[in-house]
Order: C-alpha cells, then structure tokens, then sequence
DNA sequence: TACGAATTGGGCCGCACGACCTATGTAGCC
DNA sequence: GGCTACATAGGTCGTGCGGCCCAATTCGTA
C-alpha cells in the first residue's frame, strides 16, 4: 500500500471539518491538520506541506480562491480542490486562474470528495473544472470583465456589512461619487442591476461574507 | 447497552448529510434517513418515526422551522434539533416556537452536536436554548414583533431571486404600493433600513434561498 | 515610453425608494 | 359584536440611487 494522502482541511464551519476529518480518516486519507480561517490555511500550507488542500471558498480573514492564489504562488506544486455552496461559473474560474487544481460543490457525494482528491494528486482535473476551462479557452469575456478589485470588494463587504453610499465613502476615506462609481463598475461585472443583486451575487460567488 | 438512538437527517448539503451520517454511526447512533428538503423531512418523519432529527433550517420547499411546526404538529413527542450557519436570536426564538427541543450552530463541534442529541432524548435543553427561552420569558418583544408573515416571506423571496418592486408587484397580482408596504413592515421587523439589509438578514434567519 | 487598468472625482438627470399617514376589506378569535 | 392582525391601496415628500457623460492621477507592464 502507498504512502497515505496528506490532507489539510479548510473551512470555517467546524462542524463540517470535523465530520469530513472523521470520513476522510475512515477512507485512509491522513488529515494532518485544520484551517478555519484563510490565512490559517496559507500559514498551515507552508508548515506541513501537505499533499491536497480541501479548501472552501467562503472564510474569514481572506476567502479561499485568495489562499490558493498565496498559497500557489510559494508552493506551485500544491494541489488545492475548492469547495463552494454554489455552483458559480464565476468561482470556478477564479479558482482556477487561482491555480486551483479541482473543484467540488457542497452538494456532492462523499464519495465524490474522496475522488477528486485523488484525481487532484494524480494531475486530472474534474468533468466540472475541465468544462469550465474549456468555456474559459473559448474566451467567455463573461470572466475576463468580471475580475473584481480589491477595492471593489471592499465596497461590497461594507455595503453587505449594512452601510448605505455615505458610510461606505466615509470608512474608505472617499467621495460618495467614487462609491457609486465604484458601485456601477461592479453592477456590470456581477451582472446586477442594485446594490441588492450585487451583494447577493457576490455572497454567493464567496468574495463578500455575511456575518 | 440501550437502544441505539433514531436519527433522522435533514439538510440541502449532501456533503453534510453523508459526512455526518458516518461520524453518527461511528458514535453509535443509528441513521434511518436522510431528507434533502423540508417536504422531505416532514414526510420520512411521519413514515419513519425517528427519535430525533437533526433539521438545518435553510432548505428548499420550506425551510427547517416550518418542517418542525409540521411534524410537531402531528407528533408532538417528536425531538428536533435545529441546526443553522449563524446564531441568529430571532431564528433560535422561532424554533423553539416551532417546537424544537435543541439548537446547534454550524461551526460547533462534533461532540457537541452529539451531546445535544442525547439531551433532546433526555428532555435537557442546550445552554443556548435556556439562554434563549430566558430572553423569551423576559419577554424581549424583539422577537414578538418579528413575526415575518407568508406575504412577507413571498416579497423577500422575491427581491432575493432579482426582482425589482415593479417585478415583485406583477408577480404577486397586487399593486407596487402594497409591495412597498410589506417592505416597510418587513423592514421594522427585520431591523433593516433597505432592501439589501432585509434581504441579507433574511438569507441569515434562512428564511430566504439564494440559489 | 506609451498603453491600459485601477482609483479617484465631477455634473446632470430621472426615477425608485423609504418615511409617514390614512383607509378599507377580510379573516380569526375571545 | 368587537378586537387584532393581515393584506390591500392611496398620497406626499425628500433623497438616495443608478445611468451616462467626462477627467485626473497613479500604477504595472508591454
């Protein structure tokens, strides 16, 4: 029998973390080690080199696709398999531009889970993620146009936060004018057409959280 | 040794569902079902007469309170443990007036999740539950007040799905006046001061999907 | 160096939105 | 029969919001 897959989970939730740990285990995974949050998953990376990441998307401090990109750009062998609530095209792409190398939705099979992990090791890469890099060759601007700032992203982290236009100018240090112009950029990013929409859209692409 | 407890698991995520089924079976509880929506759950309930049932309260069809009201309904014995992603005061206050006998946040621990299954059985309520009830009993009119009704409900799901008050009028046959009514009671109860806010707090209590 | 992208701002316009008040019909309930 | 809650709808008023124009600065990078 070869080595066991070294495994580094990485999601906030702990509940799920410790019940996948326990499945993973049960499979002859070997998890060696937890992250809730994403600098905890960049800083745990770095320190016990696992073989596969299990990464969600959604976290605190920085999200998932923003971990793998830190973590890729050390380590561009490490092989990270993204986890996400919704199947979003956006997300998928981001992850993998990220350098992600599969991606699993939250409404999978265990088994499923345990498949990608290895495929993530052996170099191939999900039906899912294979289809959207073939969408991504054939240059679907859809995601070319949809890179959000890191501005924007604060933006849309204050306003989800419950701030309308002037609070938001007034925690960023800007005009009110910026915002909205801010606001307007991401409107034709996120395919929205309020501030509502926006903020929906990007909680579930997993760039803004809801606390 | 005792019988082994019933179990009954309702939640969207079947990652979740299938992770947890394992870490309860190796703790010696018995799985007799897993339910993927309220309509699910209310109605293996009913055909399966589990001992407890762990319930997530954001699922499709109807979301995990409504399913409670309408097993405790019929079953009135039935222990319900309600499961959610964030502790929101006026959810834990609506479970447990749905009749749920124990309330357990995501990001707890396994153990915990274990523990307060044992105590649905024994007739103890969690820490958090007893906080809780104590609120209640206080009579914080907080939650008296929040009593979001089906209309209500309708006009957020709604907003949530896109819709603009012109939108959400012509779907719902009534006049946009009357939207932004509902809106202005939605957001007195909510404690919000605008539609993205409702809509967000909403997505919290999982009293609206995002799909 | 020159180009594009990000960030910052301005002005203008029209409408949607939210606050506040009133009112009617229809239920359910004591 | 009254009480309360819900759903329906109207009006008015101010302003926040989004659409659409433009322009300056600072970058990284091609």
């Amino acid at each position: 029998m070869p080595d066991p897959i070294r495994l580094l989970l990485a999601d906030d939730h702990r509940m799920l973390r410790e019940t996948l740990k326990r499945s993973m285990l049960d499979e002859g995974f070997d998890v060696v080690g937890e992250a809730s949050d994403g600098q905890e998953a960049v800083d745990l990376a770095d320190e016990l080199q696992p073989d596969v990441i299990l990464m969600d998307v959604t976290m605190p401090e920085f999200d998932g696709v923003e971990a793998t990109r830190r973590i890729v750009e050390r380590r561009p062998e490490a092989r990270i398999v993204m986890l996400t609530m919704h199947a979003d095209q956006d997300v998928i792409a981001s992850a993998i531009r990220a350098g992600a190398s599969g991606y699993l939705v939250k409404d999978c099979s265990f088994d499923e889970v345990a498949a990608t992990v290895r495929e993530a090791i052996s170099g191939e890469v999900s039906q899912q993620v294979a289809a959207s890099m073939l969408r991504e060759a054939k240059g679907l601007a859809d995601d070319a146009e949809s890179v959000i700032t890191k501005r924007e992203i604060e933006v849309l982290q204050l306003i989800a936060d419950g701030c309308a236009t002037p609070e938001v100018a007034e925690q960023l240090f800007i005009s009110q004018k910026t915002v909205k112009n801010h606001l307007a950029s991401i409107y034709a990013k996120l395919d929205a057409r309020d501030r509502t929409q926006a903020v929906l859209q990007a909680v579930r692409m997993g760039i803004v959280r809801l606390y």
